[in-house]
DNA sequence: AAAAGGATTAAT
DNA sequence: TTAATCCTTTTA
């Protein structure tokens, strides 16, 4: 099975090889979660991190222990949840975009207000909304309850490119996803 | 002290 | 395409 060493070494390299590797790992909080579809990369030499900038009482977690949650509020309105790591590089994270939901689906549906599978945990925001995701999470070791990490099961195929809803370093190719799933924030391509 | 600006989403 | 919404960070 796989222990609290596994994860820390998992998560020790840099944000992008994190991330890409990340896809297809299952998530669950509490036991609502499902199979990670989506991920983006962030580290500070990044000016679209917001650790590019040095660390700041927001950003803090990005600067704490690898495997362990980055959680901050986007737009005032959404909770969007990273994942802490590379261990040489203080400030990098892999920004959760979409799962493929497998269990907990009603309790989701009703964090939601809809039970549309694709709608459910398509995007950063609703991700975090449908899995119960506040502030309350951050800075929380990723290889404790309630979170629960699971390697996947067998490969997948694995597209890569230019992230979304950024407006610096447009052209940096760090969003990673399942090839053709229907649970994306937003397709594949380009 | 004031202004800007979001790693988004749902509604128009 | 735009509004919602809030609060961190930056600038004056």
């Amino acid at each position: 099975m796989l222990d609290r060493a596994d994860l820390r070494a998992f998560f020790a390299a840099d944000a992008a090889s994190v991330a890409e590797r990340l896809i297809g790992w299952s998530l669950f909080i509490d036991g609502v979660g499902g199979r990670i579809v989506e991920t983006e990369a962030y580290d500070s030499d990044d000016p679209a991190s917001h650790s590019h900038r040095g660390r700041t009482p927001r950003n803090g977690a990005m600067f704490g222990e690898t495997a362990h949650a980055y959680v901050y509020r986007s737009y005032g309105i959404h909770w969007c949840l990273n994942f802490v790591c590379d261990a040489h590089r203080p400030g990098s994270a892999v920004l959760i975009r979409a799962l493929e939901p497998l269990a907990g689906q009603d309790r989701m549906a009703e964090r939601r207000g809809t039970a549309a599978p694709a709608l459910l945990c398509s995007g950063p925001g609703r991700l975090a909304q449908a899995l119960g995701i506040d502030a309350s999470h951050n800075g929380r070791d990723l290889c404790a309850p309630p979170f629960e990490l699971q390697p996947p099961a067998g490969p997948s195929q694995v597209w890569r490119g230019p992230r979304i809803g950024i407006s610096k370093a447009v052209h940096i190719p760090w969003r990673f996803a399942v090839m053709g799933s229907p649970f994306l924030s937003r397709p594949a391509r380009l």
